[in-house]
DNA sequence: TCTGGGGTCCTAGGACCC
DNA sequence: TCTGGGGTCCTAGGACCC
């Protein structure tokens, strides 16, 4: 099984270049060639750089607060980060991708895998191409086109497109001078960590990952330090993930706009966050079986004692049902709370997740049961009109004094046509 | 003053069993 | 005083990704 022929393999990675900015491009002529940052949540850090705004020097990740002064000198366009815009353009995006190949893996928001292995080596360039101009014309966003016979070496090539602004690289055969000039830290699987050991035995760049032995990758590291080694020699060993498979656990957590130190105010978030998740799993006509309740101060806050805690707590039978949930973990909440602290951020995680279809065994009423899961399918309806949080608990909060900050949103929702530009005729 | 959020997979080690 | 060995299952925590 393991010694299938791949030599005729060939993988497509395509990238959305700078995705965030690009989809506030979309719709604000005057950003275009002028360096635009979006920031997460909370305004917290840089997420997405305009080509113009990478060359001043503004790093990915970076605490905005550290770069504000760069961003006032250059007059840097600044966008708090508008997910429901991205996610519709990315959806947009793939769409167009799937008319390339059937053989798709959605990798992550901004990009895609797909299989191209019919191509002939002299046509891929030209279809790598003609895959660009099609997403471009259609939905307006750049991308880069990475190809070769693994995906880390489409990893590898996408990474040099996008930095030469070259649209397309094939990486066919005789890598290894592109590997030698290829940093080890920019391996897809090599992180931090991995860098820090491989660079401690003078693995410095990807070549030398190539070329080091078996039996040690795989003693110093796992399975996926020697898969990472195996793809970079172009014996492809990670596949395609084709299939859609449902999330395996949910997580919703927030940072808070401002310190808070209630439990109080712990409660209302923990539970907003709460109703967002399970009306995400009842979406996807899953259960849960698991909820972990989660508080912590800042961690970056050194003139304070730090806390961080969580509490799992096993639901005896699985469930979707919002006030199941909330109080549960509410009930968590109370045993972590400590008084006396400042915290930063809570966030719960449902895991154990399962298919709605299973029959649950609450012997006790089924009625009941019917009854409450009408209640669910009507908040989820009315949310979903007229836009999330509408129908909410009281627990969840009016004030809400602790929300996030989002100072810069473009407030653009092209699923929603309550947002779309007004033009006065 | 101000440092995101949401996932997956792997492994070591403990619990348990015979 | 001496105190097996091998297997499975589960979980917490770490590392990685975007």
């Amino acid at each position: 099984m393991s010694f299938i022929n791949n030599s005729k393999k060939k993988f497509a990675l395509i990238d959305c270049n700078s995705f965030y900015v690009s989809c506030e491009r979309l719709f604000n002529p005057k950003i275009q060639n002028v360096p635009v940052v979006v920031l997460s949540n909370n305004d917290g850090c840089v997420i997405s750089r305009s080509v113009e705004a990478k060359k001043i020097g503004i790093k990915m990740g970076e605490p905005y607060f550290k770069v504000k002064e760069l961003v006032r000198k250059n007059n840097v366009q600044i966008f708090s980060s508008n997910y429901a815009l991205y996610g519709d353009i990315s959806r947009r995006v793939m769409k167009v991708l799937k008319e390339f190949s059937d053989k798709i893996e959605i990798y992550s928001i901004d990009e895609a895998f797909i299989d191209i292995s019919f191509a002939k080596d002299e046509e891929v360039e030209e279809y790598g191409k003609k895959i660009r101009e099609r997403v471009f014309k259609w939905t307006g966003i750049p991308t880069s086109v990475g190809i070769s016979s693994t995906k880390t070496l489409s990893k590898v090539a996408n990474h040099i497109a996008k930095k030469n602004r070259a649209g397309v690289i094939f990486l066919k055969e005789n890598v290894d001078n592109v590997l030698k000039k290829f940093d080890i830290s920019d391996v897809w699987g090599v992180g931090k960590q991995l860098s820090k050991l491989y660079i401690k035995n003078g693995i410095d760049n990807a070549f030398k990952l190539k070329n080091i032995s078996n039996t040690w990758v795989k003693k110093s590291t796992n399975v996926l330090g020697a898969k990472t080694v195996m793809e970079l020699r172009g014996i492809s060993c990670i596949n395609l993930e084709t299939q859609e498979t449902k999330r395996k656990s949910c997580c919703v957590s927030r940072s808070f706009g401002k310190r808070i130190e209630s439990l109080y105010k712990l409660k209302e978030s923990i539970t907003t966050h709460c109703l967002n998740a399970a009306e995400k799993i009842r979406i996807d006509k899953q259960t849960t079986r698991s909820i972990t309740v989660f508080i912590r101060t800042s961690p970056f806050d050194k003139s304070r004692k730090y806390y961080s805690n969580s509490i799992t707590i096993e639901l005896p039978v699985a469930t979707d049902n919002s006030l199941e949930l909330v109080k549960t973990s509410i009930d968590g909440l109370n045993k972590i709370y400590k008084y006396g602290y400042f915290y930063q951020k809570a966030g719960i995680i449902l895991s154990k997740l399962e298919e709605a279809s299973g029959k649950e065994l609450n012997l006790l009423a089924p009625i009941l049961e019917n009854k409450s899961k009408t209640l669910m399918k009507a908040i989820d309806f009315t949310n979903a009109k007229y836009g999330r949080n509408a129908i909410t608990i009281a627990q969840a909060g009016i004030n809400r004094d602790w929300k996030m900050r989002r100072e810069h949103s473009s407030r653009i929702d092209t699923a929603s046509f309550d947002s779309l530009p007004k033009i006065n005729v």
